[in-house]
DNA sequence: ACAAGAAGTGAACGATGATTCACTTCTTGT
DNA sequence: ACAAGAAGTGAATCATCGTTCACTTCTTGT
């Protein structure tokens, strides 16, 4: 047994292992997942094809971790917002959502890719996880708002999810004045004031 | 010049046509359009793949046909509901939105389909016309609710794209409650509900 | 009956892309 | 220096699909 792993043969896997999935998530970040077939990740990280199956067992599970790490990021982001600053639910969800906008706003084919380019089911796994979190941050701060007497009763699970559906629509649809030139600074705010009305709240402004 | 196509040949032409249209709609209502190579369109209609392209120049073209039929048919049902009723643009609204959601519960997997699934550009392209149809229907009601002085001034455009994503995240997304077994008349009455506040009306009923 | 034209067929082709594996190169402990 | 084991390589393999086309079968007017 004459081959043992160090620290320094460790590290340079590690290293190597980073490369993957960056160019995994810079790839997606430029063109989604078709823009990523695993020669283009593999070419991108300066490795080759075969060197990506020594660190992953398949593309699902390359991509399911890439996925993962960038989910988490944006949400803990958005768990900060809320719960980073004090006052009534209104204004926390408010926060969250504004991150939570310009995050995806100044990354939105990533944004895309994460909440609504159809993948492989490994990968959808890890996306309806990501979407649970977000609708449970949302559902929890609605919850205290009603506790609070400051919003009106609700099917909380339901608003949540038809808030996230609103904001990804908002954000990244094709619909969205954000996708066709509209000022990411008032697209935000009618987003916010349809949100906060959508609880059951009086905008603190009205658009236009 | 012995052959002259005639009404009987016509008929049998467009029987063929019908046959692969629907064995396609079956298939993506069933499985989606991952489910639906050629070969399996052609499989289910009855005919050899080539038939296929006797019929229709490409896969594109195939599918792009029967998103147009299935999406009008979608369209026209909500727009019947809308205009059918007189009354508050909140009410009508709220028709709309009643309609789409009863038909988007009963083909879950289609209804998905058209709203969601990635395909390729020539269907996308379909895709964006229905959604910009539902934008335009939504638009147009809460539009004149502001005219009326019964809704609060907002900016039309995103607030129905806002709807939109809602209504499609509480019907078909992974999150809703009616992909989990919830009863589809509380699930239609939350989202109206949430609809109607977010638009600025008080709803009629409060849920719980 | 027959020729012309159309509809229908399905094996073969071509493109794309994930995955494998025999082989080379690097690291480490003796 | 050397053997063992790991990391890295990339051409070859395998699988999936869309698309084509030479061929067969059907329909129609003469």
């Amino acid at each position: 047994m004459a081959y043992r792993s160090t620290e320094r043969t460790e590290a340079r896997r590690a290293k190597t292992r980073g490369r993957i999935t960056t160019a995994a998530r810079e790839l997606i970040a430029e063109g989604g997942y078709v823009a990523a077939p695993v020669a283009a990740v593999a070419d991108r990280a300066g490795v080759a094809v075969g060197t990506v199956y020594r660190h992953f067992p398949s593309k699902s599970d390359l991509f399911a971790e890439v996925f993962r790490e960038a989910s988490q990021h944006e949400v803990d982001a958005m768990r900060e917002a809320i719960e980073g600053i004090p006052g009534p639910a209104g204004d926390r969800m408010a926060a969250g959502i504004e991150t939570f906008a310009r995050r995806a706003l100044r990354g939105r084919r990533l944004a895309w890719a994460l909440l609504a380019e159809p993948v492989d089911p490994a990968v959808e796994a890890e996306r309806l996880h990501f979407r649970h979190s977000y609708r449970d941050l949302m559902a929890g701060v609605i919850a205290e708002g009603i506790e609070d007497g400051e919003l009106p009763t609700q099917d909380v699970d339901a608003t949540a999810a038809a808030l996230i559906g609103a904001i990804g629509e908002a954000m990244v649809g094709p619909l969205s004045p954000a996708s066709n030139g509209g000022d990411p600074d008032v697209v935000i705010a009618s987003l916010i004031n349809f949100c906060t009305r959508a609880i059951g709240e009086e905008p603190a402004h009205v658009d236009r």
